[in-house]
DNA sequence: CCGGATATTGACCGATTGGTCGGGTGTTGC
DNA sequence: GCAACACCCGACCAATCGGTCAATATCCGG
């Protein structure tokens, strides 16, 4: 019999992975039953042993295979030229658009990185961190040797700033809206442009800045 | 026999909660067996049910617990008075610092609000959200009618952008340490610090600022 | 010293868990 | 035409799950 003549490659195993990746972004590891990825898969339980010596392996697999995912997608991101101011508000732009464009895949490798108890591959998570960060701190770097940016702060601190804007949006997006004086929770490219531009002009006034010298 | 003789009150209760808190904050929901719990609180499993009908009563109870713990500790605070600028640095440091104080309630709140499948208590945390929230738009707000601060930024945005970077730091904590370029990771205050000074001051030297007026 | 409430327990229940096993389907190479 | 192979499944397993229950142990007011 042929019900269903999908695609022709390994096809069993990725349609494992995939229900497998959708049960597991929504809840946590001990959550879901193999029964249920079965379930979920169209296939039976057993078979999921065949591709798979175990549930850890499972949900290992598509972990990396989140996390790989992931990385590329948020690496894609950085990808701009032009003014530094530019690239930076382009860069949180699009950093953001990538986490709301795949949440699975971003709730999946964060909650990875939150647990305490059983570091399955921390190492995963970091990766793609550790890619996003030094990119970003690369453009903050360039900024200030072009004399774009102030050369007196970390660099290293407001990428965490920026990045810890974006990933704190993304998980408290339901929390904001409905939180009153918010208005902001459903209009991420106007969130992002505020966020920059406070952190370019800083929240003082100009006039009150202690200035060294003018244009 | 008195083997053990501890509190007087509800003691029994209280023993389990703070069980129940423990290993509720280490691991998810259902990766945390009434087993595990009653062996923690050095008792039997059948006993827990004697204090709370089922599971997802005691874990409502623990996270009404931690939520309103959580809660005051983030409350007291906010409490300082002065300059705005200062008010905020002491604000942010005492924030993130109550975060790193009582790790295993914000991890307990903090995984409720991620958790997409259950809500199953999404309104405690909510509450103390809105709580640290609007007491920090305040502030910005007062700074802004007090002609300290800019007059053309969202006050909630800023909130946002402070609250995400406190929390932010404290979930990525492990992450960030072993990350090269970056030596805050075991310097909260530090970290506040220049967080604080960034968004006071912005990243544009005050040279290329269009300024509108001199003191 | 007693009697009723409060605590506390071991033994037990049906359901579900992760995982195994033997045997059934194709399809492919010889 | 048949052996070898990957693929797939129903039935089954021991262990553990959340939860129940009847029976004790402990306490405290009269």
């Amino acid at each position: 019999m042929e019900d269903l003549p999908l695609a022709i490659e390994g096809e069993g195993r990725q349609r494992i992975l995939a229900a497998a990746e959708k049960l597991f972004s929504d809840k946590a590891f001990d959550a879901v039953s193999m029964n249920a990825i079965a379930v979920q898969a169209g296939i039976s339980k057993a078979n999921i042993y065949h591709y798979f010596p175990n549930k850890d392996a499972l949900y290992l697999a598509v972990l990396r295979d989140a996390s790989h995912n992931l990385r590329t997608l948020l690496n894609d991101a950085v990808n701009a030229h032009g003014a530094v101011v530019d690239v930076l508000r382009h860069f949180a732009r699009c950093h953001l658009q990538a986490l709301l464009d795949r949440p699975e895949l971003v709730r999946l490798v964060w909650r990875e990185i939150l647990e305490k108890g059983a570091p399955r591959a921390q190492e995963f998570a970091e990766q793609g961190f550790a890619d996003v960060f030094s990119a970003l701190v690369a453009v903050l770097e360039t900024g200030q040797s072009r004399g774009e940016l102030r050369v007196d702060f970390d660099p290293a601190l407001v990428a965490t700033l920026l990045l810890g804007a974006n990933v704190f949006f993304f998980q408290s997006r339901d929390i904001l809206r409905h939180y009153p004086p918010i208005i902001f929770a459903d209009d991420p490219a106007g969130y992002d442009a505020g966020i920059v531009e406070i952190l370019l002009r800083g929240l003082i006034p100009a006039s009150s800045v202690d200035m060294a010298s003018t244009r």
